[in-house]
DNA sequence: CCAAAAGTGTTCTCGTTACACCCATGT
DNA sequence: ACATGGGTGTAACGAGAACACTTTTGG
């Protein structure tokens, strides 16, 4: 078995263990006063207790057992931290294994991006443990280990995919108004969003169809806004091709 | 600590191993008549000696020691199989975690993606070791584990990454005809690519340059092909918006 | 002078952007 | 009525695809 030689003393071993970290992102609507949470796009992100790196801020995640594999894994660590039924996205991003990333034993981490719909006045605030906040991604703050890194990864991919998958469904809940996705969008993205052409695009490829329903206009009166839905809530390629479409 | 207590029972530990396996490929000239290997993109592979999946073929790979992290580790083991200089792109395509994966100690993967620049008459065919071989990729023979997948998997990244970034580079010689050129993006990709508007997006995009020197034409005479060569030779993405540019 | 291969120029099409204009509702 | 926001139409632009045409070599 020669690729697997160098491990076979399997006392002294040196142990690695293997944990699973996740970057789940949210849009949170436009600040409410007095709590004074920022709009745009959130992490999830605890608390740390205890040292090593006591007091900063770290991503849900934790050991993968030998029963699963790290999808499993990071889903079942995450049931812990946010209701896994709101959990619309996640998918691994990459390994992070300097071997000094974390003290002690040698510690492999598998990198997840997972994404939340946006809460809606409808629904609750879900509950998340006490120790556990949504953090702004960009102000945020000391991170534990390399979290840092792993959370700007997630991101960075996020908004790659954005413009040629259909990922945004997993960040909008499951009816909104064009206003409301191009919020969606404007935050995840960091930059403006033509609602106008927002709309067209995803209609011609077949992403968005309308409810028929409208919602309520705003205190200032004004048009209501028609409401729409994804055609389709699990993760597809839309537009693979930047350039060299087969013939 | 609280995220990592799970595995703090650090006897009996359900003991893991992580090893990474690199998907090598690279385009192959026409065949050459007497050794009768097939034109197009080839993997590279060895055939295992010992049980378990004893004659079939695997990715190079193997265990990562402590001290190094995956892509410091598939990069040492590449070495041993093909000659590191040429291993011209190395990513990360995800990790291969099912517990059952491999028999025996549970054994995480790292895959790979690693690329080797197209052979031109100029060099010699580089050696590798005897149980070892190039693999056409759309007839792959049978393959050890899940190994088959790590390969499709990494297919599918090259094929995805050769349209929105410069990754060609990492598949041809250090300098080209259009025509040559060409031959790669179509081995690669699967299907024809023009080859007047290959030069042209490639120019407009800033990768391509001239040389100045041209290459001799065939026996059947024609005009000589001039030179190219790539801008950059290290990864970048050159077109990484499908749609919504900011404004 | 003809065949073969490489390179250039032109048109067509399609998707995105930008922006003006029209529509529906509350006050 | 009119202000306020939502939705539609349309022109401009850019990038890629398709294809005809010119250029340069060998026989």
């Amino acid at each position: 078995m020669a690729h697997r030689s160098s491990s076979s003393s399997s006392r002294h071993v040196a142990d690695t263990s293997l944990e699973v970290l996740a970057a789940v992102f949210t849009v949170r609507p436009g600040g409410t006063p007095h709590t004074g949470t920022p709009p745009g796009l959130h992490v999830l992100l605890w608390q740390r207790a205890q040292e090593p790196d006591l007091g900063r801020w770290a991503l849900p995640g934790g050991i993968v057992l030998p029963s699963e594999d790290v999808d499993a894994s990071a889903s079942r660590q995450l049931a812990e931290k946010v209701d896994l039924t709101r959990v619309s996205h996640l998918e691994q991003i990459g390994v992070f294994s300097a071997p000094d990333r974390v003290p002690g034993v040698r510690t492999v981490a598998t990198g997840f991006l997972g994404l939340v719909p946006l809460i809606t006045q409808g629904d609750h605030d879900p509950q998340i443990p006490a120790d556990t906040a949504w953090h702004p991604v960009d102000r945020l703050p000391e991170m534990a280990f390399d979290h840092r890194v792993i959370t700007e990864r997630a991101h960075q991919r996020l908004q790659a995919k954005l413009s040629y998958t259909n990922l945004a469904f997993a960040l909008a809940p499951a009816s909104f108004t064009v206003a409301e996705l191009r919020r969606i969008y404007t935050c995840a993205l960091g930059h403006d969003v033509d609602p106008t052409n927002l709309q067209r695009i995803l209609t011609r490829r077949g992403m968005l169809e309308a409810t028929g329903t409208t919602a309520p206009p705003g205190p200032s009166g004004g048009r209501p806004a028609a409401m729409y839905r994804f055609t389709l809530r699990e993760y597809r390629v839309t537009d693979p091709f930047a350039a060299f479409r087969p013939r």
